[in-house]
DNA sequence: ATAATTTAGGTAAACGTTTAACCTAGGGTG
DNA sequence: CACCCTAGGTTAAACGTTTACCTAAATTAT
């Protein structure tokens, strides 16, 4: 049988109250005699508090939720381990759910994370969530959007990134350097980082007084084989390009080992550039042009943002909006 | 205020008791009309049941621990998606855990847990870990240990993968392409997996009669940077070598880094290997012959049998081995 | 027609804490 | 000597469920 709080007061001989302020560290009313004696006993016999019954009480479970599409996406970790690191930092805990991008899975698991009480949610929305469902309207705790938001979720605290810019950068970039007919191969244009991004893309070739070609969008899913089957077909259908710029490392990876089999010169045929700044972008040869996407500053400010919330009742801000800035590595000249 | 299961058995003019068998589905024993009635009720107010409350009584919270140590090791993601595939089928929630093969971390986190009362841990070891600390003797929930399990932990069911035999057949490949001379560059060799590596090294060498030279493991940790470096640091010795096989793809991607910029061609004057089968090890050029390490499997498995513990007190195993396989592409010859 | 059984639901204790409110003995003050 | 403090506690209610056991009414068996 589990020891409980009562068997330590017992055994001290004192009361519960008394143990649980020892553990609470609330004792400045306790002797220092009795503070070690509870707390010797509690050594001894291995006791550890019950924090289910703690929560009841309190109303607080110092446990966060987290939900993302996926963490084998490799852009999510970095953003989990931000936010985890946070809120251990804080005392709290962080729990992992993937949606896998179906709106369904994540109702189920607003609803179910409601459940367990948890004080707040980091919540990355599926790139096909185009309204608030009943679950998300059913949410009485403090709900911090990042990357994408939702448009009419009331009260909603968000962290986004500048992702307009930081397209507009890179394409600009590759404009300066010389590279003229350029592909964007995104992810899904429901997205609206794909969204933004994409604006980014079409205001770098207007402020350059270029005009982008015809069927230069490549819309599909943030995957390396979205970006090498579509290099693939773009190569068989025999079309110029000289320039990709990818909705993100991973399709950029996929369109270089593409590029690569073909036997075609990267930077010197064609120029590359990614989005997100993934580990695995300077494991590349040549190493991978890329907008740093700050994925770990994300998680950690959000759940930063969202322990404030959760502990006053007053935010100061409700939006944060990150920078994002353009690592020129190998993939263009 | 929140709505409880008592407001919702005032509005529906039934005891709270009747209220909760709806909720949990044991409404046998309750009529249609009842049921109906109450489920409507809730559906209008928006109900959601508090789940801490219910733990207390029945002492479960269907929540599983994950201590890993970093989720942003690409090795981890995959792991941790299995593991929680299985928990959210099962109705589990799963909180993520990152030990920074520390240690410190570890014993605290495993103490966190056990206070949140998870039904249990699946957990990675620091390579470090060499024997049960006290917060490892407190624990009293069931513990999967996966990849690298615990000397002297009681009662420990664990889930391994069969490291020597698959740095075996990897090290035989490379030698049967007529690799002489292959370099071991590892992991920290206080880590059981590296160490079982290592033997597979060593047990290949042996059975095609050959003798391993002098230096040929250069053991350090897991990361890219490691892969490149140690590389590097070859190549300026001007030491000879004409295959690596490294002890993850981590390693093996920094390495192959290292032999691109010094125009060293691989696979043909040198052969390289990695263990894990990371996403990544396909998305390079040439793409990485590696051994797959059931990475998913393995956290799905853990997550499995962790339930299957938890849910009765009986488990017909307490070891699951899982195999490995060798995926030769193109960085052998 | 009556006894026995089934059906549908109610009652209340228990789970392990926290915390506001209360208590008490000893010491200091005027 | 009456009064008030203070230090160092104690008491007991409350948190929101679940569930073993109970009961009244309805149905079935005899």
């Amino acid at each position: 049988m589990k020891t409980t709080i009562k068997d330590i007061a017992r055994l001290a001989e004192v009361s519960t109250a008394t143990v649980s302020k020892v553990v609470n560290g609330k004792d400045e009313k306790i002797s220092a005699a009795t503070r070690m004696r509870v707390m010797k006993i509690i050594e001894d016999v291995g006791y550890v508090p019950n924090r289910i019954a703690s929560s009841m009480v309190t109303k607080k479970t110092r446990t966060l939720g987290l939900i993302i599409p996926d963490i084998a996406n490799p852009f999510f970790p970095e953003l989990a381990r931000g936010a985890e690191d946070l809120a251990n930092k804080e005392g709290y805990t962080l729990i992992l759910c993937n949606s896998d991008n179906s709106l369904e899975k994540e109702d189920a698991y607003i609803d179910m994370l409601q459940e367990k009480m948890v004080d707040g949610i980091i919540f990355t929305a599926s790139s096909s969530r185009t309204q608030v469902s009943s679950a998300l309207k059913r949410v009485r705790i403090p709900v911090i959007t990042v990357d994408r938001d939702i448009d009419g979720l009331k009260s909603q605290k968000k962290i986004v990134v500048d992702n307009e810019m930081g397209a507009y950068e890179a394409v600009t970039h590759m404009l300066e350097r010389g590279y003229e007919r350029i592909y964007h191969i995104s992810g899904p244009m429901t997205s609206k980082p794909a969204q933004q991004r994409y604006k980014g893309y079409l205001r770098a070739h207007e402020e350059k007084g270029k005009l982008p070609f015809e069927d230069h969008l490549i819309s599909g899913t943030y995957t390396g084989d979205w970006g090498f089957k579509s290099v693939e077909k773009l190569i068989a259908q025999k079309v110029e390009f000289d320039g990709i710029f990818c909705g993100n490392d991973l399709i950029a990876l996929g369109a270089l080992k593409a590029l690569h089999s073909q036997n075609i010169q990267v930077p010197e045929q064609v120029g590359l550039v990614g989005y997100d700044n993934i580990y695995m972008a300077q494991m590349v040869t040549p190493e991978l042009t890329t907008v740093n996407q700050p994925n770990y500053e994300m998680g950690y400010q959000a759940a930063q943002m969202l322990v404030g919330m959760i502990q006053v009742k007053t935010v100061r801000q409700n939006k944060e909006a990150l920078k994002t800035n353009l690592i020129v590595r190998g993939t263009t000249r």
